[in-house]
RNA sequence: CGCGGGGUGGAGCAGUCGGUAGCUCGUCGGGCUCAUAACCCGAAGGUCAUAGGUUCAAGUCCUAUCCCCGCAACCA
């Protein structure tokens, strides 16, 4: 059986998510529900980045512990992914003890290695904010927060020796043409080695929130050397041999594009001193900008999932964020844009096809759906486009083209309610010669509407179960596969649909 | 000249190897009456940011300019 095993990042608890957060994780989650369609042995993992000084500080001001104040903001995180419907199979926090054990493993593996060695860590630093900054985030020449000189320091510090490795993953990058995507951004890596690696400070003294360099107490891991391992954490590493020979490398790590330099060069690099393989790919998201503005909260203009689930139901924000976004570039979210969608994609394409048809089969029959028996040029055309709908769609997902193939199973809606007008059902039901055509109808439909359900579970899980109960289909939604969209006739003759319930109901704007 | 992305009907976007500029929404007109005022058909609407260049042919390739945005070693 196959394996995929796919990531998103492990998200930083200093404040609560944001939509942005939820559509990394919903695409994320949308290729993990389709791989299991396919009949995959699946893992998708997502978790919680908890160390660092960032959290400290917020902790110390909220007047609370760390990890008081974490474990407080992470039940949020989980909160959010089961009202989103997220099919995560752990949730990683790098604050667990299985965690620590593998980072201190990590570490003292590579330092036993001799890629990592004690320097010199030199910075300008702010006394009284204690924190480093880099050149260019001073502003005229001091502290950007409190606007106090900053003065040079050195710290004792460990290093690993990134630069070791920069010729392996140009190397592999051009190799690999699939490894960074989209190709933007794999051009901006390597343009990015070719400036030359410097090796990465991965212990910091400053502070004390973070796991303890193993051989020398008094430091504490930098948070991306800590973060990136939780991608190998949870699937044995240190205590499940075969389960990490099954699972590793990952299949994709689904990232945002301002963290790819650190999953495709340090991520790499620390794969590379422990001997183990590289991910498959890193796919660099785009993201979601507000009117043209990135989000954020000086701006304010930060927007919270949880209140659009609130408002909406999480299957429209799914689907939303799923088919208007282009995986790989920004886009746009917008309230006015959410609400069209629902109205016109959700409401009068899919959910009045639903209504409508299970109207008809009880109001023109009895309820029941028979095997057709006979064909006519409709009935071919739209199951030609039935079949040729799945053909796409699972290439597409294959290669994650996940916005294309949701347009193009909505393609298929639009035909479906086509279908309707060419055929005219309830003309056909006024013509005791027409018996015949107006049962293929009705169950070409039946056929159609089962079909969708199975190609929108990875998008909408809950409307794709609803669509099969209404259809009142026996095998248990759980058992399908995509196999079972490849059959079009898949519902057996005489079969009784239930009741039409609306799916969606229009979302009237004043 | 630090690096990168973008500028295409009213809005949001697609456009592959150069070959009649497409999609969704909105607007207008028509059809239909099973349905959630939904569905189906048709129409209007574009100097493809600007100026040059290459070519039989440029949204697409080249050069320059303007504008927007992101990154710049702790933002999905």
């Amino acid at each position: 059986m196959n394996k995929f095993y796919i990531t998103t990042p492990i998200y930083y608890p200093s404040a609560k998510l944001h939509i942005g957060h939820a559509y990394c994780t919903t695409v994320a989650d949308a290729a993990a529900r389709f791989h299991r369609l396919l009949g995959e042995d699946v893992f998708f993992l997502t978790g919680s980045d908890e160390h660092g000084q960032k959290i400290e500080d917020t902790a110390k001001a909220a007047g609370v512990t760390p990890k008081e104040y974490v474990d407080n903001i992470v039940a949020g995180f989980q909160k959010l992914w089961e009202r989103l419907k997220i099919s995560n199979d752990d949730f990683l926090r790098t604050t667990d003890e299985r965690h620590h054990k593998v980072v201190q493993e990590v570490f003292r593996r590579i330092y036993d290695n001799g890629d990592i060695y004690k320097g010199e860590y030199k910075g300008l630093y702010c006394t009284p904010c204690e924190s480093y900054w880099t050149e260019h985030q001073l502003k005229d020449g001091r502290c950007p927060d409190c606007g106090r000189p900053v003065k040079e320091v050195a710290e004792e510090a460990y290093f690993f020796k990134l630069s070791n490795y920069a010729d392996r993953i140009l190397e592999h990058i051009e190799n690999h043409p699939e490894f960074i995507v989209p190709t933007s951004r794999r051009n901006e890596m390597v343009n990015f080695i070719k400036q030359g690696l410097e090796d990465l400070c991965i212990s910091r003294t400053s502070f004390d929130w973070g796991i303890p360099v193993p051989i020398d107490e008094k430091h504490v891991i930098y948070v991306w050397f800590d973060a990136l391992t939780n991608y190998i954490t949870p699937i044995g590493f240190l205590d499940d041999a075969e389960k990490f020979k099954k699972f590793w490398p990952a299949d994709i790590h689904l990232v945002g594009k301002e963290i790819v330099r650190f999953h495709s060069i340090i991520w790499p690099a620390i794969l590379m001193a422990l001997n183990l393989p590289l991910p498959k790919q890193i796919y660099g998201h785009g993201w979601l900008v507000v009117s043209g503005d990135k989000m954020s909260k000086s701006k304010g203009n930060v927007v919270d999932p949880m209140l659009l689930i609130d408002e909406f139901g999480a299957d429209a924000i799914r689907y939303f964020l799923l088919r208007e976004i282009q995986l790989g570039s920004d886009g746009n979210f917008s309230r006015d844009a959410l609400i069209s969608r629902i109205n016109s994609d959700l409401a009068n394409d899919l959910g009045n096809l639903l209504h409508r048809t299970l109207n008809m089969v009880g109001k023109f029959g009895d309820k029941k759906v028979y095997l057709p028996k006979i064909t006519r040029d409709v009935d071919a055309a739209l199951t030609e486009e039935a079949k040729a709908t799945v053909e796409f769609y699972k290439n597409a997902m294959e290669n994650m083209e996940i916005s294309e193939a949701v347009k193009k199973v909505w393609g298929f809606v639009s035909r479906a309610n086509k279908y309707i007008d060419e055929t005219a059902p309830w003309a056909l039901a006024k013509d005791e010669t027409k018996k015949e055509e107006l049962s293929a109808t009705l169950y070409n439909l039946a056929a159609s509407l089962r079909i969708i359900a199975i190609l929108i579970e990875p998008y909408m899980p809950q409307t794709a179960e609803n669509i099969w109960s209404q259809l009142a289909l026996k095998e248990n939604f759980k058992d399908v596969r995509l196999t079972g969209a490849q059959n079009f006739q898949g519902i057996e003759d005489a079969h009784e649909v239930g009741k039409a319930k609306q799916l969606f109901p229009r979302i009237e704007v004043k």
